[in-house]
DNA sequence: TCAATTTCTTAATATATCTTATTTTTTTAA
DNA sequence: TTAAAAAAATAAGATATATTAAGAAATTGA
């Protein structure tokens, strides 16, 4: 299992001997997927939180009306999961599927809950985790709120260059709330 | 200083001492305040955590436009601060403005960092905190992309009943992305 | 390599939301 | 209590974005 990456992911905020180390890599398992396997389908109950080793995933959520929303794209040293339903134990309301093949390192609840239990700091970790996902969804609120369309498109691919290279547009195009159809006219309009 | 809330605030998710409750309570400082201050300017530094004893605070960006966009409010027994800022010690995105009187503690960031160290199991509460917001702002971005602007507002006055029928309505607009026309238009069709 | 599928673009029309202006209602402060 | 200020409602016209449909381009899978 190559666990060289989330330990450096770990270890850039908090620091575990070499004992803690391996506890928490028994804790992972590890899983490889091919292009538009889904990890999590919405309606399933989500019970792991994952840390991407390489590829792309995307959360979207599909709601009544069939309208595919965004929530989060995911590349090589992100954690990904649908955090609400995660924690509380609840039907995922996201579903989460491969943009690009990838190789995910999981985490259950139950083992993190015992990670939490053996190995305290860990509660720094996903403090820091969290205060981090936290502002980026607040600052996209923001955006989402004062920023028209292509502003948002703008800054979008100017904050995630990489993935904005490597996934559909017309995923970006559901990732800032708008159709395909009117991101493709004001990329057009831009020039 | 009214202590009560604030200590059932987080002895509901961490247990501390008589000894550890007082360490707290000693890093932190009363605010009142009174209808349309500002806790919080943008621009300015943002040094501070509050929680909010009692009253109703507004977290509002302004944009280049001059447009209003409501980030969060707060109420008695809530957190708030423009937390990228705080956490990162850059100047305020954001406004915190008094909606009605308000008693608050703050917190300044090097108490924080000392009771951090000093506790750390208030690695566990914050981490909890922390869960909680992104989780909230989690779910208002997917309503933000997939639900038109009459449902996010009967999403909203659902969630924050209390908070609906304190505040102006022109800062729900600002809250829902919508303005106040609109939102005057939609609540008037709907009957 | 090639057929099939998916994605992207374009354009016409439709709809949601904004802007501006005015009037009415509510709140504030002296 | 009342005048002033702020908020809310209404409505007409403007704009951003959606919908539908079709064709072009790119990607996929056999």
């Amino acid at each position: 299992m190559k666990s060289d990456l989330i330990l450096s992911n770990i270890c850039q905020y908090i620091s575990l001997s070499p004992v803690e180390k391996e506890y928490f890599l028994n804790l992972l398992e590890e899983e490889n997927l091919s292009k538009k396997e889904f990890l999590l389908s919405q309606g399933e109950s989500c019970n792991h939180i994952y840390f991407v080793n390489s590829g792309i995933l995307r959360a979207f959520h599909i709601n009544q009306d069939g309208k595919d929303a965004t929530v989060m794209f995911a590349v090589k040293d992100w954690w990904i999961t649908d955090m609400y339903c995660f924690l509380n134990v609840l039907p995922s309301m996201v579903n989460i599927q491969v943009v690009a093949p990838c190789s995910v390192l999981k985490l259950s609840k139950n083992n993190l809950d015992k990670l939490y239990d053996e190995i305290p700091m860990f509660n720094k970790f996903f403090r820091i985790l969290m205060q981090n996902a936290y502002c980026r969804e607040q600052l996209r609120t923001i955006q989402n709120l004062s920023l028209p369309a292509l502003e948002r498109y703008e800054q979008f691919i100017k904050k995630y260059p990489h993935i904005a290279n490597a996934v559909a547009l017309k995923q970006i195009a559901s990732y800032l709330g708008i159709t395909p159809e009117f991101l493709s006219a004001i990329r057009a309009k831009k020039d």
